[in-house]
DNA sequence: TATGAATGAGGCTTCATTCAT
DNA sequence: GATGAATGAAGCCTCATTCAT
């Protein structure tokens, strides 16, 4: 017992300190881009050494690799495209806003993952694969759904799924070019949220 | 006459000289982005000498800023959002094709640009002021006059051709995911231009 | 008590190293001068790694300065001026002998002192404060003694102390010149010493 | 006659030529010191291209060469030592007047002179057999005579001759190191001579 | 002969990674 | 497991020298 317990224990410990460096790891990244942090940043950060990075990640590069393809980014860019409940998508407005905010406060981390996924095309096939996809579909059965009972124009599902998450990511990406005193950037998030969704949905909805 | 055409050749050889290794450097730090870009690979590229690189440039950041400052964007990424005619937003599906057409091709200097615009802000507000601003004013404009005499629903233009903007700048990062075997990539550009169009005028048009 | 020691322990080996690679700057900045020595050298000299010298200075201008500023002139060339006791004085010879002697011994770093004064006045200031005026006001205070009580003939002691110091350093810069088979490098400094006191001190004595 | 006329004239003009770029050498290597010196500047000083350098010396270091033990030194810092005449000895003030104004406004020749004959010790011998030696014979020739005549104590005339180049030097020396601001740079040049004078010729003179 | 663009060797510096403690 | 000093490969940049015009 109390050996399985240490063990437990020390599995919790060695789960928490790589969560804790992945997440300074995330910071630094996101901050800096993956060639210019260094791991002397990250370490600090993560109030390690810089050794110890090496005790949980056999390099660099896999912190980037644990990063994009983990846990540690679902809990803030990769929520952007995750499942929404059938139910959220009801709501567009409500979603739009949401994933609006989610992605404004993290659109480092979008450019971060456009930037690598540039240079290491497998991990754009990851998050593809893991998350883009998964969203992507879940809002095609949505909008299907909806085109075959006559509340939307019979469009091509595949490319209006497209069109609404470029529409998101498009936005963070002009929300990240026009900076923290931009246009976007100074618009009620709820405001720019219903517009958008009326534009999205009024377009998509039949003509009478 | 001679030493006049002499120093024009001059002049006109030098400038030929910069614009092929700004060039160069286009092509590298889009493929490995600024950080992990060499001067050593520019070089190579650019089929001159590495040290021929300073006499032409004062650093290796004196390149980026060219390329993001100077004429050397503007024949591709920069029409992205380059004051198109209004009669060339008149048909939104050709306008659409077009920025798809080149935002997929240069997808890369996307994502080059947004890194660095957010390593360096005042990236940014040149681009912004240089290249976003001018052609999201068009756009407003054009969608004013048409809010006006009543084709369109009295939205809010300034978050309005945002959105058109946004739109296009999605899907060319959605592209950039999903890489060159994913569904953008191999959907016809002119198809998914008259689909896209298709959702946001008819969005943006008055309902019956 | 265990931390405590070692952290002393620590910070011993830290200061050690840094008077290792202060060593080996010393040597290779006087042979070289701080131009054209080489970090390459100074570390193959120190026996450590290039990288390492990183570790304890910021750069190949921070060992200069921490070598012209620091305690890692004092045991050599500083010396040449630093405070004689007064009793030292009181033998002109022997201070002369030891200076000369110091001097000759250390010619390459009064060589590289003035050179880098040159182009950095800073360390003209610094040494002139930290090292020549402390030696000149000592002689000086020296000198005015004898003068009031009649020993010296009244000459103006701010001039006579510069004038000592500088038949000093005159003769290291000969030497240097001379070459190792020069006259004065093979002439025996005690002898010289003698010659020189009596030129300055009979001709700084009063007249019968 | 013609031809000949325009050999003379072209190695009027070669020569001419290389003496404007020695000059400009001489400026640059006295102000950075050789290794930091730039062909570059030295061409500009000049007032020609950096090729053209390369038409009238073998390499940078040639001109270096060509500096110290040609003539080009011999109109400033070279007469610190260069035979004075018999009668102007006669007249120490006088001397060391010229020597220390002719030093302190070339004493980065000195300094160049000294750390370049450090690193390249023929310089020393080529510096000593040119321009030491003789003024030291001359001086030495002299002393011996006043001791001959008994206007001067039996002193060790090697030694003494010496003594007297090494407080010019010395002087120098410390001016370089005190600075512009310092005691000697703003004390009256004459004064000082007059002071240094009285020093080492009383203190040569005999005794009564 | 004058030019100055091109060259490339070599220097300083950074930083991911290792390893002895 | 944690540490952080040591390492050395690799990058940016400088500048003496060459050579075609």
């Amino acid at each position: 017992m109390v050996s399985t317990n240490n063990h437990k224990g020390k599995e919790a410990i060695t789960k928490q300190r790589k969560r804790q460096i992945l997440n300074a790891a995330r910071d630094v990244f996101s901050r800096k881009g993956f060639a210019e942090a260094t791991t002397a940043e990250i370490a600090q950060t993560a109030g390690v050494s810089e050794g110890t990075i090496y005790n949980y990640f056999a390099s660099k590069r896999d912190l980037l690799v644990s990063l994009i393809g983990g846990y540690a980014l679902d809990e803030s860019l990769l929520n952007l495209f995750k499942s929404p409940t059938i139910n959220a998508i009801d709501s567009l407005p409500a979603l739009l806003e949401d994933r609006i905010d989610i992605g404004f406060e993290n659109s480092d981390l979008l450019t971060l993952l456009l930037a690598e996924i540039q240079r290491t095309p497998e991990f754009g096939e990851q998050y593809s694969g893991q998350v883009l996809n998964p969203g992507l579909a879940l809002l095609k059965t949505y909008l299907d759904m909806r085109v075959k009972n006559g509340t939307l124009r019979p469009v091509d599902t595949e490319v209006a799924s497209r069109a609404v998450v470029a529409m998101v990511v498009g936005l963070i990406a002009v929300h990240q070019i026009e900076g923290k005193d931009g246009f976007l950037a100074n618009y009620p998030v709820k405001d720019l949220a219903d517009e958008v969704a009326n534009i999205l949905s009024v377009g998509l909805g039949t003509k009478k």
